[in-house]
DNA sequence: GAAGGCCTGGAA
DNA sequence: TTCCAGGCCTTC
């Protein structure tokens, strides 16, 4: 479940490797992940070249040469891999969807997602023409100032962790760094925000960047399908405090981690160090 | 504002 | 066979 973290890796790690180079040929294997007809995307997207790779919430925005920009969205069990002519294992690889070949040297970027909740699109790079779903999206939380952060929040009346996890409002949160950021402030995931108090709601900002930054410098988290450009797995999730351990001792205070139904989502949270 | 359904496929 | 995951949409 690739959350801001593991998007910003991502981003980072294609960066390298793909800036400046020129896409050479597509393989649409799986049209239906396209927002693009596909004859249209293969037509628009071949010949040009990748002028640098960005991230917004939880999108990667390749931006290619002549306007254009390439949107990818990773859903829960997205993945990039990228193979030079060395790398290339001899296995072959169940649900790809998508390869983008380069030439000198050869290389490919491949799109693999087992659920397919994923999805490929292009605009104008001109940001008043990005998808309708990025141009939606709220602030960058890394970008968020505490105050501001503490209160836009203080005036929203719904639970805090579905706040955390709706993207028009912050960008870039999913399950596991909301819960995480929540545990760390010592905030209910089921609390009204705007019964929350201000200094805590600063706190929370705090945590919030804490959590997203130590998870970028361990690569992100891989829970199940989540790996780095190269096949590798992040190492974020073995620091874990709440999320997925439901049942288990809090590591600060030895209470049990209950678990907590959230409109169809499970969080988890520290009885004792959570209020 | 909250809950439930839908999409898909793997795990239990 | 049932449950679950995240994002989005519809319904209440």
């Amino acid at each position: 479940m690739p959350e801001l973290p593991e998007v910003e890796t991502l981003s980072v790690q294609l960066n390298r490797v793909l800036r400046g180079r020129r896409i050479s040929k597509v393989q649409i294997r799986t049209p239906s992940i396209l927002e693009t007809p596909p004859g249209e995307f293969e037509a628009q997207i071949v010949g040009r070249q990748i002028a640098r790779i960005k991230r917004r919430g939880k999108f990667i925005q390749m931006e290619l040469s002549e306007n254009l920009a390439l949107w990818c969205h990773l859903g829960m069990t997205g993945q990039l891999f990228f193979q030079s002519e060395e790398s290339r294992p001899a296995f072959l690889l169940s649900h790809v969807h998508l390869i983008l070949f380069f030439d000198n040297p050869p290389g490919r970027l491949i799109y693999r997602d087992i659920r397919r909740f994923g999805h490929i699109g292009l605009s104008p790079a001109l940001e008043s023409q990005f998808p309708e779903e990025v141009r939606r999206l709220g602030p960058e939380p890394l970008d968020w100032k505490e105050e501001d952060f503490a209160l836009f929040f203080k005036t929203r009346r719904a639970r805090i962790k579905s706040l955390l996890l709706n993207q028009t409002l912050v960008a870039g949160l999913g399950n596991i760094y909301s819960d995480e950021s929540l545990f760390r402030a010592g905030i209910r995931p089921l609390r009204r925000a705007d019964k929350i108090a201000h200094d805590r709601l600063r706190r929370l900002h705090r945590s919030l960047c804490e959590v997203l930054k130590e998870a970028i410098r361990w690569g992100g988290s891989s829970i199940d399908d989540y790996r780095h450009l190269d096949g590798t797995t992040g190492r974020f999730q073995e620091f874990h405090r709440v999320y997925g351990r439901g049942g288990e001792k809090c590591q600060t205070c030895g209470s049990s981690i209950r678990s907590v139904r959230l409109s169809g989502r499970t969080s988890s949270f520290c009885p004792r160090c959570q209020k």
